[in-house]
DNA sequence: ACTTAGCCGTAATAGTATAACATCCCGAAA
DNA sequence: TTTCGGGATGTTATACTATTACGGCTAAGT
């Protein structure tokens, strides 16, 4: 079997980092670092203070498995169907899970758009808030027997 | 001579929150939230403790007078050149200038692209990091005399 | 006058992140 | 083998960011 990109960023960690990447990837929502710092599990393999958790997750970060969610200061796993490029991450203010989409055709229109006031481009980052699919009240075309 | 949206909004403000604003204003960077409480001329006109300074960000976001940079924890005055409407946060690694670009397009387009996932979207944010033009080293084109 | 709502001041505290320094372990050079 | 150095980890302290809670003042409505 061939493994996987993050499987093979993971190998490169060391098993403290990886149980805290598991614990993001395991949370349907964005962990603040002190939520990791609270949690029991990472408490008992020896996570007593913040600059801990805040190595770990900088590792993470530049391994591209994990994002910083800027308006949240909480992370989330990457989405491990795009493995690499440019992200959408869509919150939802209902429900508080975040959505990590693909965005190579925005990043390259913005690109585009920045590029003479801004030449030296190398980071984007877009965040959105909302309500999600699950969270919408059904929509009138698919209101059906629910109502009657 | 027509009032300004601008000047429409601030004559909504508080003298004191009015003083908030102008001091972001007159800043080349984007300024945090300590760095307007510990301001002397903020200080001397009453501004002692955080909770103050926040209230009045707080208005100047929501009359649109400012924009909360959020990977800085950092607020700078909106562009007034485009009024309303989204913009994409600019932030040059090297000097720390914001530029606050339209983005009437962009936004248009994300919203296109998220519609289904994710259909209940509010807000949109949009910043990057890169080298904005001024502190880019002269490009190849233009390297003439200075290097003979 | 009485009340109520909003603005403002004040104090305390919660939440997020980094700096600075100590320790340990392991591999390379002598 | 010993020593040196670097990287990962542990520990403490502190800096930075933001909010909650409470109390007083004042202006508008009754």
């Amino acid at each position: 079997m061939p493994e996987t990109p993050k499987e093979f960023k993971l190998a490169e960690v060391s098993p403290k980092t990886r149980k805290v990447f598991d614990f993001i990837e395991s949370s349907k929502s964005p962990l603040g670092a002190y939520d990791l710092l609270n949690d029991q599990s990472l408490r008992a393999i020896g996570f007593k203070a913040p600059t801990q958790i805040y190595r770990a997750l900088k590792q993470l970060l530049e391994l591209q498995l994990i994002h910083r969610v800027e308006s949240l200061n909480a992370f989330v796993a990457c989405c491990t169907e795009h493995e690499k490029g440019p992200s959408i991450l869509a919150i939802c203010d209902s429900c508080g899970q975040v959505q990590d989409i693909p965005a190579e055709d925005i990043a390259a229109q913005v690109t585009k758009e920045v590029v003479k006031k801004f030449p030296g481009l190398k980071e984007l980052n877009i965040e959105l808030k909302g309500v999600c699919e699950e969270c919408t009240p059904e929509s009138p075309e698919v209101r059906t027997a629910t109502a009657s």
